[in-house]
RNA sequence: GGGGAAUUAGCUCAGUUGGCUAGAGCGUUUGGCUGGCAGCCAAAAGGUCACCGGUUCGAGCCCGGUAUUCUCCA
């Protein structure tokens, strides 16, 4: 039975079972501060379980793509050791929002594996909560009972809270839960030890395939547990280990899920899978890591180093140090497996197919930087071992410089110095790494107290910002949150005004107002479903009613450029092709901001065209046409684009401005007609990733303020040049000419200097064999110095004593041949040193040229008679 | 969000406690050697030492700030 099967099969089997099928929302998480990735299943309805919305579906089933790589599920290190831990991996689901509860999910997960999957029987075993006497829970009798019918007693066993008391976070939903283990050792081997042993004790053939979690509680900040309202049921499958067990393997890297890329790898390294522990891990990391990058820069989530970026960049670059130490890559390798990867998931995951490209191209990028980060820390590694050769061992503060400053893998270091029988003090290594999370984690101290809820919501926060920007509004929650010694309240309102910063348009500003005070939002920001309105402070009669006001200069300004960012986004695929995707994008009142894929850097001709076009759209008048509560599928029948990476809810809204030309889904703010924009402008276009650009514009007042900036400018520089016919050729001419007068000039002051040379150097005293100048001129020292290496080459047995004074400020320079230096021991560097008492000032230098300088200009002739004596 | 580092010729990089009028290799140009190419020899051009300010007789180097890039952590 191939994956693509499976996945079918239990889809289907919940849909017959009343449920309706969800797409996988996005891998990458907008919108969560707790949460950068999907991580379970759950995560796309975490707003159900909260309480915070309303689900449209009470049962539910899906696949979704996760990741765990960082905070409570972090698999990242053990990813590729053993055969069964993923970063990135499908979790089937199968949902109840209020609706049944255990006895149907246990039963429809027997039924599924058992009589459609066909597993045998007597190789499962399930698991139950124990109960927490500390909470004041008991054990889960109730799931017990219900799994009695199915199966044997002797394999059904009691779990710890660890394993069996699933919890979303350090607060949020949680409930007990029932897991689902699959033994698939062989016969013999089942007979010596008795499987239900080896439950949940990591043994890679006796393995958890399902989790049924049952919802009831909520954790409080103060680790409290409240009875939620619903209770709800929440199961998860681990898609691949599934097909592991439906195809009979005992790896999940011998699937068809992941046997594609390890059979290139073979190809491409020339090493056979199976020969070497190493090399084994290493393909079963690439693999893995392969697909985690993949989705992740498919849902708009390129590496980079923060955030979510940094994840996936940490994953790649696991990636590539294994190939490179393990498997013999010298050069970009991961790249050539995407088109593999396609070929393999592309038809369940359509975002791949389509954005092949930029996922060879992103990760080829990064493999280059990153080899490339390896030659730089190889280098400084070997010159380290070369300055030190009589230690032995690796200090671990330079082993950790190596890493934080360098991002030199610490493994290769320790390989590298074993490879040069040196040792490495790793102790040492992690205590840099300590202190460094250590004041990473220091500054990053959020305090939230829990809400107070005022008043029991019935739904979503209305918005009701489209139509006006003034509204009566009530609080139903809000939070007092500490962050860096600022306290900020977070509030919620039954119905707002207030756009809620997301699709990369800023949140809204203004403030709440009752008996003429006001309260001002600085902020509105958007988590999950939440409108959340930030205020510096609250009143203290917060349960009345208060009249809402959105900053209406700011918010016309940044609809400006909201519009005009669709409008740009049309014009690009129309002047450079369909293969433009937007990227991300940012929308203030100032301006905007847009990235999309394309392949190079746009022309001036190119950067016009679009300019032009965007413009004429403008003098068109378009007015705003405006479809709300369209499903996704009638969305798409319009011809609307849908960004990837972007999670829709099972309402869209469809923004369009000549259906023909622009119409996305788009929840932001928009003119009501193009014209309003007035005038578009682009600032700039760069770089910002391998395939990805950005292009800065501005519109209305700001674009004509830059159009008026270039014309002042221009109109200026006419004006220095007196207004001539042609500028352009004027000023060529000025600039010609400057420069032919700087080379004369350039030429005539060596003259003069050579002048001065020859007449120094005609005017010679001979004392006691050494050629002794002594002059006073008016220059400064750089000029000085000069003219003292020009008479060092020309002078032979050379002692020059230069004083020379320059807008007042005297100073002393002495040049004195290397074979005197030699022969009389002198030093120019200790004579400047007491000539310069004379002049009120200090100075010191080498032994055959040294310069000083001060204050008194009246004692420079003093200099040049006590020079003199120092020969005679 | 918090640390660490880097920025010097077209490219890759040296540059010591502040003191040869900033160097190397590669590349470029010119000339020479060889039947031609590959190559070798010789010479030349090429620098606002990222930017702004400070300390100093003197700053590529020290100090402060800015920008950009790299990197680690959250």
């Amino acid at each position: 039975m191939n994956a693509s099967k499976v996945r079918k099969i239990f889809l289907n089997f919940f849909k017959d079972k009343g449920h309706k099928i969800y797409r996988s929302a996005p891998m990458v998480v907008k919108n969560d501060p707790t949460l950068m990735f999907t991580n379970a299943g759950m995560n796309q309805f975490k707003d159900i379980f909260l309480d915070n919305t309303t689900p449209s579906h009470l049962r539910v089933v899906n696949s979704q793509k996760c990741l765990r790589v960082s905070g409570k599920h972090n698999d990242l290190d053990e990813v590729g050791h053993d055969t069964y831990h993923h970063t990135m991996f499908e979790m089937l689901g199968n949902w109840s929002f209020g609706d049944y509860f255990k006895k149907e999910a246990i039963a429809w997960a027997w039924e599924l594996l058992t009589e459609i999957y066909g597993i045998e029987k007597d190789r499962l075993y399930v698991t139950v909560f124990e109960g927490s006497p500390e909470e004041g829970l008991e054990a889960d009798h109730e799931a017990y009972d219900l799994w009695k019918p199915f199966v044997p007693e002797e394999r059904i066993l009691f779990g710890s809270k660890k394993d069996n008391f699933w919890e979303m976070g350090d607060t949020g939903p949680c409930g007990p839960c029932s897991e689902i283990h699959v033994d698939i050792r062989d016969d013999k081997a089942r007979k010596t030890i008795d499987g239900a042993s080896l439950v949940n004790k990591d043994h890679p053939l006796v393995i958890e395939i399902w989790n049924l979690v049952f919802i009831a509680f909520n954790r409080l900040s103060d680790g409290k547990l409240k009875n939620l309202p619903a209770r709800h049921v929440d199961t998860g499958m681990g898609f691949e280990r599934l097909c592991m067990v439906l195809q009979n393997k005992q790896s999940n890297y011998d699937t068809d899920v992941f046997r594609p890329y390890i059979e290139k790898l073979q190809l491409l390294s020339g090493i056979v899978y199976g020969d070497n522990p190493d090399a084994d891990v290493s393909m079963r990391v690439v693999a893995d890591h392969l697909r985690a990058v993949s989705f992740a820069i498919a849902d708009g989530e390129l590496p980079s180093n923060n955030k979510a970026g940094y994840v996936i960049r940490r994953i790649l670059r696991r990636a590539i140090r294994y190939g490179y130490t393990f498997l013999g890559f010298r050069e970009p390798f991961v790249n050539l497996l995407v088109e593999d990867l396609v070929t393999q998931m592309g038809e369940a995951f359509p975002e791949l197919r389509a954005q092949q490209d930029l996922i060879m191209k992103v990760i080829a990028e990064e493999e280059h930087t990153f080899l490339r980060t390896l030659s730089v820390g190889i280098q400084k590694f070997e010159q380290y071992i070369a300055a030190q050769p009589d230690k032995k061992t690796i200090p671990g503060d330079f082993a950790f410089e190596l890493f934080d400053t360098y991002g030199f893998p610490v493994d290769l270091t320790t390989l590298m110095a074993k490879e040069k029988g040196w040792n490495i003090d790793l102790k040492g290594f992690e205590a840099g790494m300590a202190g460094q999370k250590e004041r990473s984690r220091a500054a990053a101290v959020i305090d939230a107290a829990d809400w107070v809820e005022l008043k029991k919501r019935g739904d979503d926060t209305v918005f009701l910002g489209y139509e006006k920007l003034e509204a009566e509004v009530s609080v139903v929650k809000y939070r007092k949150v500490d962050a860096k010694g600022k306290t900020l309240y977070q509030v919620v309102l039954d119905q707002t005004p207030f756009y809620a910063e997301s699709g990369g348009q800023v949140g809204d500003r203004g403030f709440l107002t009752n008996n003429g005070e006001r309260y001002p939002v600085v902020d509105t920001r958007k988590e999950n479903n939440l409108s959340i309105h930030i205020m510096p402070k609250i009143p203290d009669a917060i349960s009345g009613t208060f009249t809402a006001v959105v900053d209406q200069t700011k918010r016309l300004l940044t609809e400006n450029n909201h519009t005009a960012t669709h409008l740009l986004h049309a014009a690009l695929k129309t002047v450079l092709g369909s293969h433009v995707q937007q990227k991300g994008s940012l929308v203030d009142d100032q301006r905007l901001r847009f990235d999309f894929s394309h392949f190079g850097k746009m022309t001036d001709e190119e950067i016009l065209a679009v300019e032009r076009l965007v413009n004429e759209k403008i003098r068109e008048n378009i007015t705003l046409e405006e479809h709300r509560e369209l499903s996704m599928e009638e969305a798409e029948q319009m011809g609307a684009t849908a960004l990837f990476g972007e999670k829709y809810g099972e309402k869209v809204r469809v923004v369009a401005f000549d259906n023909a030309f622009s119409s996305e889904l788009c929840g932001g703010t928009h003119v009501k007609a193009t014209g309003q924009i007035g005038l578009f402008a682009i600032v700039s276009e760069s770089a910002i990733a391998a395939g990805i650009r950005r292009v800065e514009a501005v519109t209305g007042r700001a674009a004509e303020e830059f159009v008026q900036s270039k014309i002042d400018e221009l109109h200026s520089i006419k004006e220095l040049l007196k207004h001539p016919k042609d500028s352009i050729k004027t000023l060529s001419q000025v600039l010609e000419l400057n420069e032919s007068m700087k080379k004369e000039l350039a030429a005539m002051q060596q003259r003069q200097l050579q002048q001065m040379v020859d007449h120094l150097a005609s005017n010679v005293e001979s004392i006691h064999g050494v050629n002794y100048i002594g002059t006073r001129v008016s220059m400064d020292a750089k000029a000085a110095k000069d003219l003292a290496f020009k008479l060092k080459g020309k002078v032979d047995n050379l002692f020059l004593v230069i004083a020379h004074e320059s807008e007042g400020k005297p100073g002393i320079t002495i040049m004195i041949a290397e074979n005197l230096v030699e022969q009389k021991g002198l030093h120019a560097g200790n004579l400047v040193r007491s000539l310069a008492t004379h002049i009120k000032g200090g100075g010191g230098g080498q032994p055959f040229f040294a310069s000083a300088g001060g204050s008194d200009a009246d004692g420079l002739d003093k200099v040049l008679t006590e020079s003199k004596k120092l020969i005679s």
